[in-house]
DNA sequence: GCAGAAACGGGGCGGCCCCCCGTTTATCGT
DNA sequence: ACGATAAACGGGGGGCCGCCCCGTTTCTGC
């Protein structure tokens, strides 16, 4: 994936790091060629390295994205299923929901090596949680991660802080709006 | 709110129908240029009758958001305020999941006409039910809205048919992830 | 050190949003 | 009926963007 050529790879290096401050001060919607500008490498060069904004997203995202599946596979050795699931769908939540633009690099797409990986870690936790009876039989993976995107991406360009906000609103998902609180 | 000048006028009707059916086709970020030239005026036109996109969306989903805002004044007079509640909710996200560029139009902004609408149709159901104890008291108006304008706008953009999609999601942030339905 | 491959980036193209301002058109009072 | 005036129009330009072509520069393996 990282060019072989040195000068290559330290452009590519430099337009990454260019890119995670742009992601987070300005959204995943930022501007390629203002990256491109803090990087100080041409527009062309940034396009030959990242054909889409996907790419670069996931470029930027994928240590982060790598760090939540490594929690999910330690969750998964949890004798808790349902508890396991729920923990982890929080601190997804809570994560994607403080860090600016990564949102956009969960939604499913052709080249979207992050919503894969994602999907592969989490899906372990549903399924021995639905094994348990922790969770209905038609919630899947695709439909969790759905949520917490959307959620995310909702707050995410609204007032100031959202993060709290995003927590309440996954937690109304998770247990439902009524008052019978299975916390 | 609509102009005087009888030219004025069917500039400005021509403009709503082609937004409509460009909203409709292409989502909420439709190009205003070709809008502006599918309804054969020039784009400062455009510009002049509607300041701002949203101004555009409004105009174009002010009838769909009145009816919705009425069905909720007459649920507002049932005898149980938690199925009323859910209900509308459901109703609200069918219809909002199939209406594209329609959620849009609801998320919280300043010139907002739609939204402040749907806000306050909305908030008499809520207070209600959680009057009777069919909400957590923590629940508001404004967090059910954005749940709902999330989970469409999260589905609209993706492959084909998310109308069912965005009901069942819908669903599971009703009545929770867990087994113990609620229905 | 050199040849060839690999990478670079200036600059052009098309699209978009937004607005200025000279021109056209509807309206209203007479 | 018609002319004056205000209202509305829209071509076109500016600025920004994403994307890509292609002549030039730079690295690397022998």
């Amino acid at each position: 994936m990282r060019p072989r050529r040195a000068d290559a790879r330290r452009n590519y290096d430099q337009l990454v790091a260019a890119a995670a401050t742009a992601f987070a001060r300005e959204g995943a919607d930022a501007s390629l060629e203002e990256i491109a500008r803090q990087a100080g490498v041409g527009s062309a060069t940034l396009h030959r390295h990242f054909p889409s904004r996907q790419a670069l997203l996931n470029a930027v995202f994928h240590g982060r994205v790598e760090a939540l599946c490594q929690q999910a596979d330690e969750l998964a050795g949890s004798a808790d299923p349902g508890p396991a699931l729920t923990t982890w769908l929080r601190a997804l939540g809570a994560y994607v929901a403080s860090t600016r633009g990564l949102a956009s690099s969960l939604v499913p797409s052709t080249d979207n090596e992050c919503h894969r990986m994602i999907v592969r870690a989490g899906d372990g936790l549903v399924i021995r949680a639905r094994a348990a009876g922790a969770v209905r039989p038609e919630v899947s993976i695709d439909d969790l991660l759905t949520l917490v995107t959307a959620i995310s991406m909702a707050v995410e360009h609204n007032p100031g802080e959202g993060g709290t906000e995003a927590e309440r609103l996954l937690g109304l998902a998770i247990d439902g709006i009524h008052p019978r609180a299975a916390a």
